[in-house]
DNA sequence: CGCTCGCCGTTTTTT
DNA sequence: ACGGCGAGCG
């Protein structure tokens, strides 16, 4: 363990500044890798062993529990074993705590559920039902009104005046619906764990009391995501002592569309007049050319508090950037690069593969895999979201909670036993006119009138059947019960009787759930289900990442924020995917992205990869196109272009769109011939242009032509030239179809 | 009640 | 390309 003296003189003075200020508001602006983890846990460890503050008086917010995980460990390494009582955590782990506390005081139970965005949505699609609607509205689009107002603060009385469109006048009058019925499952939404204790306390402020004096320190990393409510929830826990460090940075804020107020950092100064600030401007991480990129890129933005990172490192290679044809041949391109590196000597774990939207993976998978270099994805379908694992989730949700009517509709009839859509509509319909929750109502089930004989009988059944289960779970750690739920249901032969095809993965995701359940068990000192299912509620996308195997890691540029590699690949830097197509309309929303790629460019140690291609497959189809504004945005001299020169960027930079799309098309030709692998097999893209090009087939209207799928057809129309051509079949047995002529695989028939 | 087929929306990012 | 879901049939 160090000691005090040994701790700060690793520091720079800004950052000892910081670690060491007295006590009051400080704002610490901290650029990519200018070491604000170190900050945050040194400071901690000089508040415990320099100025005596118990450290169960200290509470300090993160955005992942791996953030939280590290911190912790990192001040761990600092005092040892006393970091334990800190309370350290994400902001929704902490309203958790707090609301286990609370429960009672707001009329829900102790063991109640966390609904995720899945259940959230289940209980909308019950509440929907029911109602006539004016046009389509989704679940989905409710529960994203729905959290935005709750994120908001918005009351559903406030939000009936707000709403303006008539699916928000919908969704409104949903809202106190909604709160009711969570309130009846005795379950909360994510957006409750922080609004009801921030609810709870404003309203009682003798419920607050015991926590805004307890904490004489709070602390709040990534401060520039965070929402209205979350600094309401700041506020109230850092008010009686007004000792609020927060860390963060105005050019990484890529929140907004989650609530995130980047003026919670911008105003900070404003609203706590006595703030110390600290700005931490030395970069740590990148080499210069990539800082330097990375400079310039964010110099774009407006509105930022304005910061320029610099470093003392010295040399470090340019920027490499690839154009390929299509995505597979990008994925191609990556996978070489991760082969090389390895062969090299490097490690599969130094390098990092980013991608805007996580419908990206799946080229890049496909290529790794072919490649046989091992690779862990971040996020995507994320493990607790399949469907077998939810399957039995909702047994241990049923288990723990009597009242979750989302988690017991989902186990009524899975496995099958015959209790199908009219059955569970009459108890609905019986619960709703006697006031029963559902699992009641199962219980009562003899005495609902309409009901037939063979269907109460099975719901008999299925009540014994969980009360067993109940018995059986009582006395269980959680890995107990989900054996028995597994077992008593049978659930793998359900399993295997459903999908023989997707038997065997399936069957492993659930003895994963399995292994899961033992290893918690083991480690954590509560074995509880309850704890069990609390953990599994809170955790993120970036809580899986693994580093202690050799793999390859994928993610989204929004899980990469945070982390460090020394090879960062980033792909489909394109118009429409990055800025993404949906952040168009909006300045503000575009600079949201050039911050996302500035995040992406910053993860980078050594080596930064850019990647474009000229066609990208969506939605199935093959769709041109356009390298993205950003990277006509880097300097020049970081860069070094591969397929093509730099000078098509800056064609494209001086709005001269012609000429750049003709120049993308050349360029697009050139890498795909000769591409193969080690052992001359060629890789799906050459194999795929040799054997399907049209460049040997000069289609012309009229021509008949034969499709793999759709069968024979006539050719309609020719738009566009070379790598650019789109075709429109009309086919005999289907409507008529639009291609991009070089992918199309059209044969002439005679 | 359960199964199959065809249509539809989906891909923005996540606690 | 793919999964979810409603309609229609056995």
């Amino acid at each position: 363990m160090p000691d005090s003296n040994e701790m700060l003189e690793e520091l720079n003075p800004e950052q000892r500044r910081a670690v060491t200020a007295g006590d009051g508001p400080l704002l610490v602006l901290a650029g990519a890798g200018s070491g604000k983890t170190r900050v945050l846990t040194t400071r901690i460890a000089h508040l415990i062993r320099e100025r005596g503050v118990p450290p169960r008086r200290i509470l300090a917010f993160t955005f992942t529990n791996k953030a939280a995980r590290e911190m912790r460990s990192r001040v761990e390494r600092l005092l040892g074993g006393v970091a334990a009582d800190c309370w350290l955590g994400t902001f929704h782990a902490t309203g958790v705590r707090i609301l286990r506390r609370e429960a009672a005081r707001l009329g829900w139970d102790r063991d109640f559920a966390i609904y995720d965005t899945d259940d959230t949505e289940a209980l909308l699609r019950e509440l929907l039902g029911s109602r006539t609607l004016p046009r389509h509205l989704s679940p989905a689009e409710a529960r994203q009104r729905l959290s935005a107002w709750k994120n908001e603060r918005v009351t559903p009385e406030r939000a009936r005046a707000l709403a303006g469109d008539p699916i928000e006048r919908v969704v409104a009058d949903l809202f106190a619906d909604y709160e009711q019925a969570l309130r009846r499952n005795n379950a909360f939404d994510f957006d409750d764990l922080i609004a009801r204790p921030v609810d709870l306390f404003e309203a009682e402020p003798e419920a607050l009391r015991p926590y805004s004096e307890r904490f004489l320190h709070v602390l709040v990393d990534e401060f520039q995501d965070t929402n209205a409510i979350q600094m309401v929830f700041i506020e109230q826990l850092s008010g009686h002592h007004g000792n609020l460090l927060v860390v963060g940075d105005d050019d990484q804020s890529i929140y907004g569309w989650r609530g995130a107020r980047i003026r919670n950092i911008l105003e900070f100064e404003k609203r706590f007049p006595a703030t110390n600030v600290v700005r931490l401007e030395e970069n740590y991480r990148s080499t210069a050319p990539i800082l330097e990129a990375a400079n310039q890129l964010i110099a774009h933005n407006r509105g930022r508090m304005g910061k320029n990172l610099w470093t003392a490192r010295q040399g470090g290679e340019r920027i490499r950037a690839a154009m390929s044809a299509d995505e597979e041949e990008e994925a191609l391109r990556v996978a070489r690069l991760a082969q090389e590196w390895v062969e090299k000597g490097g490690s599969r774990n130094d390098i990092a593969v980013l991608y805007r939207t996580n419908a990206q993976s799946r080229a890049l998978e496909d290529a790794l895999r072919r490649h046989n270099i091992p690779y862990q994805i971040v996020g995507g379908t994320r493990f607790y979201e399949r469907r077998e694992v939810r399957d039995v989730l909702a047994y241990l949700k049923v288990v723990q909670n009597p009242a979750d009517s989302v988690a017991l509709l989902r186990t009524l009839n899975v496995p099958r036993r015959g209790i199908g859509d009219t059955t569970v509509g009459r108890l609905q319909a019986a619960a709703a006119a006697r006031g029963w929750s559902l699992s009641e109502a199962v219980e009562h089930c003899q005495e609902i009138e309409d009901m037939g004989r063979p269907a109460a009988r099975r719901l008999a059944e299925f009540a014994r059947f969980l009360a067993q289960l109940r018995g059986l779970a009582a006395g269980a750690t959680c890995a107990g019960v989900v054996q028995a739920v597994i077992e008593t249901t049978d659930y793998l032969a359900y399993l295997r009787q459903t999908d023989e095809a997707t038997f065997e993965t399936r069957r492993e995701n659930v003895e994963e759930l399995v292994s899961a359940a033992r290893a918690f068990a083991e480690e954590s000192d509560d074995a509880s289900l309850r704890a069990f299912l609390e953990e599994i509620a809170l955790l993120t996308d970036i809580d899986g990442m693994r580093q202690d195997i050799e793999v390859v890691t994928l993610m989204t540029l929004h899980s990469a924020k945070g982390l460090e590699f020394p090879v960062i690949a980033i792909t489909g830097i394109e118009e429409g995917l990055l800025p993404h197509a949906s952040s168009l309309q909006s300045q503000v929303d575009v600079e949201e992205e050039r911050r996302l790629f500035y995040v992406g460019l910053t993860r980078a140690r050594d080596h930064l990869y850019l990647f474009t291609a000229s066609n990208r497959r969506r939605y199935g189809d093959y769709e041109p196109m356009m390298q993205s504004r950003f990277l006509a945005e880097l300097p020049e001299s970081c860069l070094e272009a591969e397929t093509v020169r730099a000078p098509s960027w800056r064609s494209y930079a001086e709005g001269d769109p012609d000429t750049y799309w003709r120049q993308q098309g050349q360029g697009a030709q050139v890498p795909r011939r000769g591409v193969r692998d080690e052992d001359g097999t060629r890789e799906s893209a050459a194999t795929y242009e040799d054997d399907f090009s049209q460049e040997h087939v000069a289609l012309a209207v009229g021509m008949r032509v034969r499709h793999e799928k759709y069968g024979v057809g006539r050719v309609e129309r020719l738009e566009g030239h070379g790598d650019m051509m789109k075709v429109t079949v009309h086919f005999e047995r289907h409507d008529a179809k639009k291609f991009v002529a070089r992918y199309a695989k059209l044969l002439p028939v005679r």
